[in-house]
DNA sequence: TTATTATGTAATCGAATGGTTACAAATATA
DNA sequence: TATATTTGTAACCATTCGATTACATAATAA
């Protein structure tokens, strides 16, 4: 099963999951309120975030407190970064940078 | 169907076309060449990112040229920028720009 | 005209995704 | 202790995803 921040970011439910721990940690109840899906479903996504180290889950008692992770981010922030200066028409100076081999702007396989 | 830039690049094949794509244009033949997988699954990725605009295509003669237009990973971007300054430590000023409703940061709806 | 080339698309398939309900377990409260 | 609360997880389901093979079509080349 393919896990990787980008893949954890595609989900619109995820992301506003990752929006609501932003700014203040949550425990999972309270996350699951504010979402029309059900408990497990959350759950469910909750627990994918943590595998891609997104949030970061404290165990108080019987509560579960979520805490986002932003920096871990990072990884897409990186990639869209070496993209970036091609949308700012600098296009030359970075073009040989860019003739590496295809396919090796991550690690993950092609298939 | 869902079909926006997040799920677009959630697949590690579509980032390295982009990536193949994003120093000179190629056509549909030379980008298959340089995966192992089939023409056919090439085509459907690339259909996906025609949609989601992230590449032209133009038509010449038989051939689809494809164009990377890297600026249309502007909306990661801006998702990324919003929660840049948490995971620079500067989380007080910014925090109550993210007490609005929980979900509205995109245009899609949560299920 | 007859290949050959470049590409799209339909049919199909297995696996992954995103959801559900039902139940179990651990902690807190009455 | 009995009950309520918070959560995980198993079983299941429909849909989507990513791939395949087989075929069709349009443009070029021989």
């Amino acid at each position: 099963m393919r896990r990787d921040v980008f893949q954890a970011i595609a989900d619109p439910t995820r992301r506003a999951i990752i929006h609501m721990l932003a700014s203040k940690p949550m425990n999972l109840n309270a996350i699951a309120e504010q979402f029309s899906i059900s408990r497990p479903a959350i759950s469910k996504h909750i627990k994918i975030l943590a595998e891609c180290d997104i949030l970061h889950i404290r165990q108080q008692g019987r509560e579960r407190f979520c805490t986002s992770k932003l920096e871990n981010l990072q990884p897409v922030k990186d990639w869209l970064t070496q993209y970036e200066i091609f949308w700012n028409q600098k296009l030359d100076a970075l073009a040989q940078h860019l003739e590496a081999p295809p396919g090796n702007d991550n690690k993950e396989s092609q298939s």
